[in-house]
DNA sequence: GTCCCGCATTTTGTATTCAAAATGCATAGT
DNA sequence: ACTATGCATTTTGAATACAAAATGCGGGAC
């Protein structure tokens, strides 16, 4: 039996997260630190830890006086993120061992290939989508680049349970990665890395395209 | 007067940082949160929030029961920030208006070739390499990620008090910084970024040759 | 009726206190 | 002599208490 003993800002952070992945808390809304805290049930110490944590991570923000409140969102700053993401892993890609992404390659085209004609819903697609985006990213050794991606990542969460959720674009998506791994198959790291590029800004269009103007 | 209305626990986190800087904190030491917390004259708690934000940026890193120490250093950790950082202003450089960009290249170019002959201790150069990278990506739009590079940066300033300095890596970095410069003047953007990589990944060999082993 | 001022309340920011875990040392046992 | 165990001390983790700032409301002036 492996007994829980991390740090509670770590366990808050976590929940707090995955709250939000579920949509419970609106952009832009305060947070009332007291009715967290007891809702939670700990104190406000180290629920106030988490979410400094958390505004580092830019999911929140604070301002003197007044507190956090939760990141509004835009389409600016989604641009922005998918930008960094795209750069963040293309990055990984070209320091990952060649070696290591042949060696995947065919999980990886399996993955793809396999699931787009279930249908799925909205959470089950995201989580898919960040297993195979793992698999893909396991081979690179940058333990720094890895950790940053999956801050910014988080800061890109709350623009997941926004976009209205489409059949043609998972289909989409799916091919897309299959093209991912074929060039990796192929040892056309090149090309894979502008295929994920690819990848990533017709993924930022379609949701885009489904996101409320500001 | 502009009075100070800040959080403490912001005020603090600079004051740590511009003591990191000077070299005060050795890497891989513990932080001893009372005595600091006295030295600072401030309480534990606004210290601590401080250092919860140092360690998102991995200045710091802490373990349960333990507290907190300053990261150690390592050749890899700063070849993977370099990386990092290298792709970030290459992105940055990317997506910045070209207008702009040729608006202040002359400027750049004169930043860069004005002080190489003028000799100037370790911390002189390194803010005016940081004034020139600034004026570099002042024409990017992306909010986000003049964030990120910031906070990146800041976890590599622990690298900087830890090479001996030397005289020709200065003259070498004031060269590549014209070419920069004299690529943005031609409308050379693929070719500036091509250079700015250089810089980097050039800036990085030199330092490591500084750095002692593990 | 509208605007402004001041007080009461709420909420955040910081300090202090308490609890629990880790560290170091001394001692007993092999 | 070396290891292991128990206790005292130190240090961190979390909760509570306190202070200061912000918010909201009601009354009065115009």
């Amino acid at each position: 039996m492996a007994i829980e003993r991390r740090p509670l800002r770590e366990q808050i952070r976590d929940e707090l997260m995955d709250r939000l992945t579920r949509g419970e808390f609106a952009a832009g809304t305060d947070v009332n630190e007291a009715v967290l805290a007891a809702e939670l049930g700990v104190s406000r110490t180290p629920l106030r830890e988490a979410l400094i944590a958390l505004a580092g991570e830019g999911v929140l923000e604070s301002s003197q006086g007044r507190g956090f409140r939760f990141a509004p969102v835009s389409r600016k700053e989604f641009r922005e993120l998918v930008a960094i993401v795209a750069a963040l892993e293309a990055l990984a890609l070209e320091s990952s061992d060649p070696d290591h992404l042949r060696t995947i390659a065919p999980r990886l085209l399996d993955l793809a290939q396999g699931f787009p004609d279930q249908v799925a819903e909205h959470a089950t697609v995201d989580r898919r989508d960040d297993e195979w985006h793992g698999l893909l990213l396991s081979g690179c050794a940058n333990e720094r680049l890895l950790d940053l991606l999956t801050r910014v990542k988080a800061g890109m969460r709350r623009y997941e349970n926004l976009v209205v959720a489409e059949d043609e674009p998972v289909a989409r998506e799916s091919e897309e990665h299959c093209e991912i791994a074929r060039r990796l198959l192929e040892d056309d790291l090149p090309g894979a890395i502008a295929a994920l590029r690819a990848n990533w800004i017709g993924g930022m269009e379609r949701m885009l395209a489904h996101l409320p103007e500001d």
